[in-house]
Order: structure tokens, then sequence, then C-alpha cells
DNA sequence: CAAATAATGCTAAAAATTTAGCATGCTAAA
DNA sequence: TTTAGCATGCTAAATTTTTAGCATTATTTG
């Protein structure tokens, strides 16, 4: 019932994969782990993963198709918030701040130019 | 020698809260965790991660006051880093996007002022 | 249709994490 | 001081994770 905080090791790893993949088989999740275990490790641990709720399966050809319970617009925003709290004090600005200093260099006149819209609008809203 | 990614839960879950926190006592581990365990058994864990090398302690007083091997500043942009793959496809807009979600509501006219001019900032420094 | 390939179900063992508890040492206050 | 009160060191047990492998069923292709 709680957050997703309870995934172990591997759990967790595997989850980051379905949300960067958003839909994966078990050969997709083998290929893309760290370290990869063998493949009756994966599929267990996906198994499991699918009893405590994380993720469904669906039959797609012969193999089964695991995608996140949660979609991933909500799964983004908890994560987004949990390092808030954790690293920036809740604190929105430091979290931009941040952000345009990762992204420095690989942004163009037009990402900037996109970005003060998004704030404009934001303060626009009322929000 | 990697990411902070090869930890266990309760492990991460600590590593939290010292990032939180900035620097802890095990009293105050136990006090801040969740479904917390015994005094011990927080003492094991964070001997566990200073052996790993995420952890250092200083004596202070009459205890052991641990803290973050990794500067809160790097520890923080790796994680965001880390989300933005996983959950937001490497784009800053979508990011800022789910921020300004996120915050909706508790940010003032001035907030809004200081994040135009983060942008507008790193704009003019070429980044 | 038969053989080869690929997937799943299941069980149990190996490895790692998580926990408790006792023994010992330091701190502070009466 | 000396005596509680905390804090740590250490060891080993309980629990969870993580893994392998065999048996079985389905799928594809020659």
């Amino acid at each position: 019932m709680k957050g997703q905080k309870n995934l172990s090791r591997r759990e967790r790893q595997i989850m980051d994969i379905v949300y960067v993949m958003g839909k994966v088989s078990v050969a997709q999740v083998l290929e893309r782990i760290p370290n990869p275990p063998s493949y009756s490790a994966v599929r267990a641990l996906l198994k499991v993963l699918e009893k405590k709720g994380h993720l469904k399966h669906k039959q797609e050809g012969p193999r089964y198709i695991y995608f996140p319970t949660l979609p991933r617009e909500e799964a983004r925003q908890n994560a987004l918030k949990h390092i808030m709290q954790t690293f920036f004090d809740d604190s929105t600005e430091d979290v931009v701040a941040a952000l345009l200093n990762i992204s420095e260099g690989s942004l163009s006149e037009a990402d900037y130019k996109r970005l003060s819209e998004l704030i404009k609008k934001a303060r626009q809203e009322g929000r």
C-alpha cells in the first residue's frame, strides 16, 4: 500500500529499466541489467514485482510483456518529490538551478525560450 | 566505484536520511526510519555503509556522528541525472514542467521571478 | 508434422541483508 | 570516585534476496 521504497536492489534496477522502456520482455530486461544474472533470476524477480503489485503482464505472442502498474507520470512525480525532499530541501528554485547546471551546453536558444514560456504560463495560471 | 545504486533497501533509507539531515547520530537515524528496527540494527547498517565507503564518521562527544562521503551537491546532481534518464527521457523541459506542476500553489510571485532570472542568466552565460 | 527453439512454472539452494543481544568502555553527575 | 546511563564492538542467527536448473508447454520453421 505504501510507496515504492520497499524495493530490493535488483527489484529497483528492474523497475528503472521498466520505466525507461515503458514495457519489457524478460530478455530485454536481461540485456540492460548491469552484472546480468541468469535468465531465470530475472524471471523470478519480475514475478516478485508483479506479486508485490508493481508490475502487471500480458501475453504478447509467445512471451510475457511486463509493464508498470503505476503510470509513468505518477511515478515520475513521486520520484521528483522524493529527491526534492532528500536533496533540495523542497526548494523548486534549487532544483531548477541544478537542472540548468546539468543541461549546460546541451540547451539551444529555442530550449531556453520554451523554458521561459513554461514559467510564464505557470505564473499566469496562478499556480 | 560506480554510483550508489548498489545499496540495499535499508541502506538506501539510511542514506536518504543522512542527506536530509546532513549528519546524523545513530539515535537520529532510528527516530526517522520507517518501521524502525533495533538500535543495534541501525548501528550495524551505518557501519556497513561506512565500510562500503558511503559514509564516514567522527567522534562527537560521546557518540559517533556519520556524514556522507560524497558531498550533497554531487549526490544531488547524480540523483537528478538518474531520474532524468529514467523518467524524463533526458528532457530538461519535461522536468521543469513536472516541477512546476508539483510546486503548484506554493510559489509566490517573487519565486517565479527568481526562476525566470535563473533561466535568463543561464541563457546569457551561453550555457 | 516433427524437431528445434524459446518461454514459463516450480523448487530449492546460495548469498546477502537485516536483526538481536551480550560484553565492554566512556561520560557525566551525585 | 563510583555508579548509572549511553554508546560502541562483536558474533551469530533470522529473514530476505538472488540465483540456478529441471520439467513442461508453447511456438516457429523446415
